[in-house]
DNA sequence: GCCATAGGCAACCTCCTGGTTGCTGATACC
DNA sequence: GGTATCAGCAACCAGGAGGTTGCCTATGGC
C-alpha cells in the first residue's frame, strides 16, 4: 500500500499495559484465557460490579485488542486475543535486554 | 506456617502494568534501563512537560518498584530496578501459557 | 403473542491523573 | 557570603476512569 512503512512493527505498548493496569480487567482475561468465549452476562455473573461496569472494561480491553467480540443471537460473546500479551512481552524483553547489556557492560569494564 | 501467605511470591501485578501504561513513564524507563543513574534535572532535560510533572511520574514508578531512588548531595538519583519488569513478564507468560494449553486442549478434541 | 433475558445508550457522580504555577529549602559553586 | 541550581510542597485545574442507575431495544423460549 501506499502506507510509507514497510511494516508497523511496534504500535505503542503504553496502551497494552494500561488496559492491563486494573484488576477486574485481569481477571476478565483470566477467565477469557481459557479459550471459552463468553457472553457479558456470563462474564458478569461472579463479580460484585454492575453488568455496566463489566462491560465498560471489556470495552477497554476490546480497544487495546486484548479481547474481540462477536454478537450471537441476543449475546456478544468475548474471547481472548492472545497477540498484545505477545507484544507487551516483547517490550518487556527489550526493556530487560537492554538492562542486562548494561550489567554485561559494566561488570567487563570493572572486572578487567 | 498457617500465615495466609503460603505463596506471598504473586503480589498483584496490576499496579505495575498501570505504572507502565503511560508514554511519558515508559521513555523515562527506556532511559534508565541504561544502568546510568539520573537526576530529576537531567530526566526532564529533554521532554516537554515540567519537572514537576516529570517527579510526579518518578514517584508513580518508585511506587510500582520500577525505580528506585537515592538522594546524593541536592540531586536525587533515580535508577532502574528490573524485578518489577521480571514479574509482569512472568504474569504474561502464565497468561499466554494457559491460553496454549486451551489450544492444545481444543486441538487434541477436535483432531481425534 | 408474551414475557424473560441480553445488552446497548445516556446521564450522572466521585475520585484519580496528568499537568501547571508559585513558592520555599537545601546544596554547590566561586 | 552571595548566587545559581536541584528539588520538595501545596494549590489548583481539566479531563478521564470507574462505577452507578434508569430506560430502551432486540432476541429467544414457551
Amino acid at each position: 500500500m501506499s502506507s510509507p512503512s514497510a511494516q508497523a512493527h511496534r504500535p505503542d505498548p503504553a496502551p497494552i499495559f494500561a488496559a492491563l493496569g486494573d484488576g477486574t480487567r485481569l481477571s476478565l482475561l483470566a477467565k477469557l484465557s481459557d479459550g471459552q468465549a463468553r457472553s457479558i452476562a456470563a462474564l458478569s455473573a461472579d463479580t460484585e460490579i454492575t453488568r455496566q461496569a463489566v462491560t465498560k472494561h471489556l470495552r477497554v480491553l476490546e480497544d487495546a485488542g486484548l479481547v474481540s467480540s462477536a454478537r450471537v443471537g441476543r449475546e456478544s460473546r468475548f474471547s481472548f486475543r492472545p497477540e498484545p500479551i505477545a507484544e507487551a512481552r516483547s517490550y518487556l524483553d527489550l526493556v530487560s535486554e537492554q538492562w542486562d547489556d548494561a550489567l554485561s557492560r559494566l561488570r567487563a569494564f570493572v572486572e578487567r
